[in-house]
DNA sequence: ACCCACACGTGAGGC
DNA sequence: TGCCTCACGTGTGGG
């Protein structure tokens, strides 16, 4: 503890070995605490106690921020895996109508002056049905009666529809609007 | 630097007063030093300058997980918004139900040995008469005509099925099947 | 003057 | 032994 130096060693200064080694190691831990301090956006004092709890508290607040971004993209991912399955669903719908030679269609017929007749094929896309029904009514149309089968990755329809409010049906605009909604799907 | 104690102060020794804040301040350091070990699960030494390169690297860790995680939730936030209408009007298909008095009901009537003749009023949720019939496609059972109406949020379904393969199904089987499947959607 | 934080040089102990 | 790290007590400069 107690520097034991005598008191005789007159004027000529001992130096220890170690001087400089230790000069060295105490450069080092300043740079380094200086590093730390610089990558920390969150910095209250630059004393060199602080800048060690200000890292505690950064890496604490980034390891809350890791476990709640990890545990949001982990539900979101389980979510969505239904999604994922409705894709492959897709593609083996593509897959079924092309072996059986099935091809899409879209055809019109005029019923009565409120009244047209559809007849559609479509790929059995996961929930294309329902789109389809909720984008007609969208733009008005709605479906008195309709039949509907699935064979091996089509969707065949037949519907009786009309225009809501007793507005009138062009068969062109609405075979155009069918495609359309098809296409979109 | 050297100690200019003179010699003459003989056998008392002289404390300075900062001995013991100084003291204080070593081991609150030491103890923060710790502290930020602690909550690292990455250690290569635990030599006081190691320690804080070990946090420097854990920090950068952190920011990079942070950023990385961050990007991905972002892009499947993205990519998930249909989804998230999709939710929304479901909600909205209940309350109309709702607001229109309509029941879900599941009834089954046998046709014939081979045949039977079934009456669901479901939500109109998503691509949910899709599922269905995948499921019931999944469970052997074909729909041969199929009649489908939506009305204020429900879906009116009165179909013609049959086992496949000629398998007879029962009425109170197939209408547990069906409200398990109804209830998983 | 005081207080606080830091740098300094050195001895002790582990490998 | 030498090398490396740490704790110690103190001097010093800034607020």
């Amino acid at each position: 503890m107690n520097r034991k130096r005598n008191c005789d060693d007159d004027t000529r200064e001992f130096k220890s070995k170690n001087l400089e080694v230790e000069r060295r190691r105490r450069e080092k831990l300043s740079r380094r605490l200086l590093m730390l301090r610089s990558i920390n956006p969150i910095i209250t004092n630059m004393n060199r106690g602080t800048i060690i709890v200000d890292a505690i508290t950064y890496i604490e607040k980034l390891q809350d921020e890791v476990q709640s971004l990890s545990q949001q993209l982990h539900q979101m991912e389980t979510t969505s895996e239904e999604t994922a399955e409705a894709k492959i669903d897709e593609v083996e719908a593509v897959e079924n109508m092309k072996n059986w030679g099935i091809q899409a269609e879209v055809s019109v017929a005029q019923i009565d002056e409120n009244k047209l007749w559809v007849k559609i094929i479509i790929e059995n896309k996961r929930g294309g049905f329902s789109k389809l029904i909720q984008t007609l009514n969208y733009f008005g149309i709605e479906l008195i009666d309709t039949h509907l089968t699935t064979i091996k990755g089509a969707f065949l329809i037949t519907s009786c529809i009309q225009g809501k409010d007793g507005e009138r049906l062009e068969i062109n605009q609405t075979k155009n609007l069918l495609k359309d909604i098809i296409n979109d799907m």
